[in-house]
RNA sequence: GCCCCCAUCGUCUAGUGGCCUAGGACACCGCCCUUUCAAGGCGGCGGCACGGGUUCGAAUCCCGUUGGGGGCACCA
């Protein structure tokens, strides 16, 4: 039972991801609360990059990596770019060291080489799993004589370094959890350096956190059973008992279906939520309810609060399904919150990538933008929405209604509203909303004019002037777009209804 | 097959033996507000997987069943 209070007072928690792709959001929420916890306790949060098998890691995913956990706003003190005392910190730059814990493993006899191929190794398993019990790596290789490795020796075979797990049982304390025992029977001798040298997760994992320092070790469930082997490894390097690190796995965070994250059960990438228009405080926000809340009924929270709030005995044990849905609630929630002039700071470059606005805009495309930005900020659940919302407003000659819209309502009995839209707007004095609403109501639904319902008189002026059905509050949008505009779209729109 | 983990509305959760006739949020439905769409307000639908215990009393503790997930790699 390894259990200890924080070894030397401080805690040191590691996020250590394997970049073989963007990071998606179960690799997220490791990383928020591994970050959470290390804020919550004055800790250090230790990014470090598991890299040893580069045929999978690019250098192009562990800046993306970077770029992502600094954009959601969970910054590192020690790691790449920003180094610390027990650096390197990606694993590919580390080889000596694994190496030399090979050779010292292998010397006093916590390790050993195994020649069995691939090919018998997978015939084994698959005999031991018929038969009906443990289907491991069966100790073949364990007591080699001589003459047995001299044979292997001559017929090409190259050693893979595999570790001598001892008999008995290994119970560890997780601090999700609680008590869990893996018997070593279970636990076979597994490989710490392939046949060309390179060292495994499995040996770089328990190296790695021995040499940091690290006093907790937050992951993802995935993990649970090889902590014992991690155990027996901190044993073999001769570390005492009460400097191992303490153990949190983190239940899942599984699709729509149930089913693990795929790309086949929704959009498992950080960098698409980013550029869909998700605000990194909402996806925070979101990915750390999979798992944890504050208590009570209390539901939305900043990352700052999180941080004072946040306690691993209060991480639930189930796995949680991630659902777009409420993320996109959320997200809403959190647009609205933002003060008017930091929303239109997070709106420009969505507003410029599609080139809605110039790239760089104008002064006066921000000024509009920035006038309009209200009108939209309780109307929007995600940042490119603003595109469709705010398009209407900065169309010049080229403009164009919707053409499903235009279709049920530019028909030909919209003529005449239009006309009189048109005619009322003429004269407006002064251009102001206030005055827009009274000249349209006069014109348009009161008796003295056609008389309409508000419904039927404005959704033709509407589509015309926005080009939707949709759109931001009439009079408002009218006054910001114009006179000469908007008299220039209802025209058009009369043509086309005729 | 063997081992490990898990189990409250469709989903995320509150609940740590009496405060539970199980609370909130998202989604869904209805109403109000209303020039559209939102936002906001009000209301509705809907759950402790099952079976045994323990206890004066179980969503909460124990056992079993069922269901789900993971591991058993020269991936991490």
């Amino acid at each position: 039972m390894t259990e200890h209070p924080v070894a030397g007072g401080g805690v040191r928690v590691r996020f250590a991801p394997s970049p073989s792709g963007d990071l998606h959001v179960g690799n997220i929420r490791t990383a928020l609360y591994d970050w959470a916890f290390a804020r919550h306790t004055g800790g250090t949060f230790v990014l470090r990059i598991e890299d040893t098998d580069q045929s999978r890691v690019t250098a192009e995913y562990i800046a993306s990596a970077l770029d992502t956990l600094r954009w959601l706003g969970l910054q590192w003190e020690e790691g790449p770019e920003v180094g610390g005392p027990y650096g390197p910190y990606l694993q590919s730059e580390r080889m000596d060291i694994y190496a030399e814990w090979v050779r010292r493993l292998l010397a006093d006899g916590h390790a050993y080489y195994c020649y069995c191929s691939p090919e018998e190794l997978t015939a084994r398993r698959e005999a031991a799993r018929a038969g009906g019990g443990p289907s491991g790596y069966d100790g073949h290789c364990r007591v080699l004589t001589a003459g047995q490795v001299q044979a292997y020796q001559a017929e090409g075979r190259r050693p893979v370094v595999r570790f001598r797990m001892p008999d008995g049982s290994t119970t560890f304390n997780d601090l999700v959890r609680g008590p869990v025992t893996f018997d070593h029977e279970h636990v076979p001798d597994f490989v710490l350096a392939r046949a060309d040298g390179s060292p495994l997760y499995t040996l770089a994992v328990a190296v790695d956190d021995v040499l940091m320092k690290i006093t907790h070790v937050v992951r993802g469930e995935d993990l649970l059973s090889s902590t014992p082997r991690q155990i027996a490894v901190y044993r073999a390097m001769g570390v005492p008992e009460d400097q191992f690190p303490l153990f949190a796995h983190l239940p899942y965070v599984l699709g729509k279906d149930g089913q693990r994250l795929s790309k086949r059960n929704g959009v498992v990438s950080v960098h698409w939520y980013r550029q869909e228009g998700f605000l990194p405080e909402a996806i925070d926000n979101y990915l750390a309810l999979l798992g944890w809340s504050p208590g009570e009924d209390r539901e939305e929270f900043t990352l700052a609060e999180m941080a004072a709030e946040f306690d691993l005995a209060r991480v639930n044990k189930n796995a949680a399904q991630f659902d777009v849905q409420k993320l996109e609630a959320i997200n809403g929630d959190k647009i609205r919150a933002l003060d008017p002039a930091d929303f239109v700071q997070r709106i420009l470059p969505f507003l410029r990538r599609t080139h809605v606005i110039g790239d760089p805009p104008s002064d006066a495309e921000v000024t509009l933008v920035t006038a309009a930005a209200p009108l939209i900020q309780t109307r929007i659940s995600r940042l490119t929405q603003a595109v469709s919302m705010l398009a209407f407003l900065f169309a010049g000659d080229g403009f164009e209604v919707d053409p499903a819209d235009a279709a049920k309502v530019l028909t030909p009995d919209a003529a005449p509203v239009l006309r009189a839209a048109e005619a009322a707007l003429a004269e407006v004095e002064p251009w102001t909303h206030e005055a827009i609403q009274a000249a349209l109501s006069a014109a348009l639904v009161e008796p003295t004019g056609l008389g309409l319902k508000p419904r039927v008189a404005f959704a033709p002026v509407r589509v015309a002037v926005t080009g939707r059905k949709v759109s931001p509050p009439l009079y408002e949008s009218i006054e910001l777009l114009g006179r000469e505009r908007t008299l220039a779209r209802l025209a058009q729109a009369v043509k086309a209804s005729g």
